[in-house]
DNA sequence: CCAAGTCCATACGTTACCGTATTGATGAAC
DNA sequence: GTTCATCAATACGGTAACGTATGGACTTGG
């Protein structure tokens, strides 16, 4: 067996990272702990990374570039807005990408972004697109530009709810729930044409 | 001047607690922190309580008693459910109490409870209490049994992204986007009558 | 085959905490 | 005014981290 199968890519160390994070929040995020995890010495850590931010931020790029961007992706084949809205609301309710829980770690995203100024920038940004293409749906339904935005927020509020209670109060954060929010939604822009 | 009035109490310290959990999370409430801020030792907090987590349990003693129950009690004397709902949501989002901004302290003990099976007990109850009040008003209003339900944990569940999103993106978190959710479940029931 | 590069282990110094033990100060009660 | 209870300061030992420094061990190119 050649040794390469055995070595640790900065990436396996972003993946636990991630999966650390969706467990027990950014503070739980360490470097011993994550050597202990990996069966590894710290010394491979600061051997792939300057320090613990450093792995910060590259799990920040990873969650972005892999992670966010592949959601909206995923349903741009659908023929309706609506259709990819609803699509949209199942793929962020049950996701799950390389062990590492998606709802989980969005709500701990949120958490740390509140936080850390660092990844606050970037979460902002990244909700920025999402409630961007909400909006953009929504206009296409026929809101009006102003309740489109109202309404793509509130969804998206709902949504981030989902994410954090899921972890402690499962009972409020039903799949049922929000899609009744995102039927209030379609049908407050439906019934205004 | 007397002794008495420069020695803390209990609820100085769960107060400053408080604030502490509302700015930085529960992990940043730490004693040695606390009496740094409170210009005292620490030999004051053993005094006062017998370990860290008594002081979180006396956090969420307080939170529980002085700040919840309050909120559900100041519009009990509105006539209308809808005035009292809407009354609720006005007050959800400004709330303030003992230099403690309830708004930061709710995402915080929202994130707290994600990762405390302890504070997860004790947040779950009170939600359990205020969802109960919310699907009472609406069913009061009108609004079938299940639906109601569905209805009061949508309108929480955004009310909680409020919350936690308040203190990285604003923009996001807007009064009128949570007021146009709770118009929107107020506008459902109303409608199916 | 050896020299350089890559990746990891170990040991170290440092910091920030927790909780305990002991002592000190101050007001109140007698 | 002595004594007691209340509250706080200090000093201590212990743990979990961070980041550095240094020394392997294995791999690959010349």
């Amino acid at each position: 067996m050649s040794r390469k199968s055995q070595e640790l890519t900065r990436d396996d160390w972003v993946l636990a990272g991630l999966a650390a994070l969706a467990e027990g929040g950014i503070e739980s995020v360490r470097v011993e702990r994550l050597a202990k995890r990996l069966n590894v010495s710290k010394g491979s850590f600061y051997w792939h990374f300057l320090d613990r931010s450093d792995l910060f931020s590259a799990m920040l790029d990873l969650w972005e570039t892999d992670f966010t961007a592949q959601l909206i992706a995923n349903v741009a084949s659908l023929p309706t807005p609506r259709a990819r809205l609803r699509a949209l609301a199942d793929e962020a309710l049950e996701a799950s990408m390389d062990g590492v829980d998606v709802a989980h770690a969005e709500g701990a995203f949120s958490a740390w972004a509140v936080l850390d100024p660092v990844a606050a920038a970037r979460v902002r940004a990244i909700e920025a697109q999402r409630i961007g293409y909400l909006v953009s749906e929504l206009s296409l339904m026929g809101a009006e530009a102003t309740d489109a935005e109202l309404l793509a927020k509130g969804v998206y509020l709902a949504l981030l709810g989902v994410f954090t209670t899921r972890r402690y109060n499962p009972a409020l954060a039903e799949d049922a729930v929000f899609r009744r929010v995102v039927d209030l939604a379609l049908d407050a822009v439906e019934r205004r044409r």
